[in-house]
DNA sequence: TTGAAAGCGTTACCAT
DNA sequence: ATGGTAACGCTTTCAA
């Protein structure tokens, strides 16, 4: 039983289906007499007509159907984007295919070369490790590509991340203006300009402030380290260097210090201030202060260029950096108070 | 600039299109000599060939393209639900449509109607509210359709769901064998089965405890309720019942208690024992005791089924139901253990 | 073992 | 104002 198409409409109506498709698609260089309009019209209500879109996309070479490809959605930021993405595609008339890559090389080119096979419009790369094939691929492909949330190749193509050196230099001059002098740094090692950007927001921060900024006071660990892990290290930087606050580059980061800080029978904020980076739904729930990067709005800006760039290839490359907000919570204070607040989390 | 087809290959290759065909689908009823294989293969490669899924899809009636129709990702449930899905679909050499609805029942139309369009092979609706024609659509369209995350249409459609009733009972009892006798629950309203089958577990348990179910113990707000919205009655609830416990019917609706609780001066656990549930990371970061769902087995298993029942309609419908697990964290102790424990959020 | 040709649903160009 | 027709890339049937 096959599915009604344009043929279908046109017997019924007696047009052609060139008519049908002037109709359909409500074309205004032709012109279309109104009775005849109303009978395909009327001939597609009846016959249920559902456009065939692989058809379309297939003669035309337009699929309206964009790939997104993400490291994984763990986060509530990545759904955020995601969702941020979604609304700029109904606007556009266009779906997204969807492929996780865990930040693996392999899956990633994967994941491209299935967009790429299903004809998709554009791509929109979030956070990825660009190691693979697919760089050049899309080069020799010619197909419209934005790059979310890492400016490491801003130079080649359309970059949205967020202002992380600004998001980060924010919060630590907030973590100076509560008294602070001796601020630490979460890190972790990732080939990603976020992170880095990240360092060197709170970098400068220090130094503006006139603080010294002592290598050692950043600790840098592996991203699927445990807090058991890394926190006999915390603990030496700890001691050695007697931080008042820590500064942690996302919100994953900052609960293991919570956590290892807990284990230790210390507390924040009156033993540290610690602030995150993100503002995840983690983040909400240890009630931490954090660097809120507005992840709809970043989504959709980059879905809108990227629909842009489809629309007309030809137009320069543009690096946009979104804004960042502190968001205060309760986890910090300055140095001095101890014993009058809240808390943060509770034992693991 | 075309892309290189099939036809391109041939002729590099000096044989029919046909032969080109045979060899990059493997088949074996047709049988091509090791020369002629090796020199399509060659061609191919030569020509940076990538087969164009919306010809063959088009053609052969199969798109390689399942629709995913979800609420929102807010969650990091489902997220994780999604990651399920991905897998699969990977397996499957598929790709996966996303289209969120915020539970708006015209979006959700909007949403099928695109992914009918696009000719997907499936459709996995999560969580929908199920009041649009789509439903009408999917059934006369004959589209292959599993059902996640709610049991009301059990009946008609595949549905993989988690065992709420259990998960609920088994969260509800842990109270109970910590001592509480007098435990309330934090409901919404909502026309899906988990959230009603989470209600029927938390009674089930009270009543084999030979518990009273008061019925204005259960305290039912609207989805989008503020916890200083709904905090008067849950006072209200707490003065005429006295209840030492509350099973929340999400995390984040413990959340919500919890900041209504804080912000009367109280404690969790200390004043009052709360377990939430679907095991989020707001719930993680609130160190909540909370009832998880294995999300991404979840996803897994009705993607594939979807997949299952894409490759042949004709087989039994089904109701899957993924077993919960209780996490115990901070957010629970006995009813007369008071101030020795850490206690679990912080002021907001 | 290979090739020719038809057909899928759509659109766009060029006639009428 | 409308219709005829070619073309898109692929698969498959049938014939050689």
């Amino acid at each position: 039983m096959r599915k009604t198409s344009t043929r279908d409409i046109a017997n019924l109506a007696g047009v052609s289906q060139a008519t049908v498709s002037y109709v359909l698609n409500g074309r205004q260089d032709q012109s279309i007499s109104d009775q005849t309009r109303r009978r395909v019209l009327d001939a597609a209500t009846r016959l249920r007509y559902r456009p065939n879109r692989l058809a379309s996309g297939f003669f035309g070479g337009r699929s309206s159907m964009i790939g997104v490809v993400f490291p994984c959605v763990d986060s509530s930021f990545f759904g955020r984007l995601l969702f941020g993405i979604q609304e700029v595609c109904l606007e556009y008339d266009s779906v997204s295919i969807l492929s996780f890559t865990q930040t693996d090389p392999q899956q990633e080119q994967r994941a491209v070369d299935q967009m790429l096979e299903h004809r998709v419009d554009g791509l929109l790369m979030v956070s990825g490790v660009y190691t693979g094939m697919w760089f050049d691929d899309v080069r020799t492909e010619s197909i419209p590509c934005v790059l979310l949330d890492d400016r490491t190749h801003a130079a080649t193509y359309d970059v949205v991340a967020s202002d992380d050196v600004a998001g980060a230099k924010n919060a630590v001059e907030y973590l100076i203006g509560l008294g602070h002098r001796r601020i630490g740094m979460l890190g972790y090692n990732s080939p990603l300009t976020p992170v880095r950007d990240r360092r060197i927001g709170y970098e400068a921060a220090l130094r503006e402030a006139g603080l010294e900024v002592e290598p050692g006071i950043y600790l840098e660990c592996e991203w699927d380290e445990t807090p058991e892990g890394y926190g006999t290290l915390l603990f030496d930087l700890i001691d050695r260097y007697a931080p008042t606050a820590f500064f942690a580059a996302t919100d994953y980061h900052a609960h293991d210090f919570i956590k290892a800080v807990h284990q230790r029978g210390l507390r924040v904020p009156e033993d540290f201030s610690v602030i995150g980076y993100s503002d995840t739904e983690l983040g909400t729930g240890l009630n931490l202060s954090t660097v809120r990067q507005d992840a709809v709005a970043m989504g959709s800006t980059a879905a809108t260029r990227l629909f842009e760039r489809i629309a007309s290839q030809d137009r320069e490359r543009c690096e946009i950096l979104m804004p960042t907000e502190l968001v205060v919570r309760g986890s910090c204070c300055s140095p001095q108070a101890k014993g009058v607040l809240a808390g943060v989390g509770g034992k693991q």
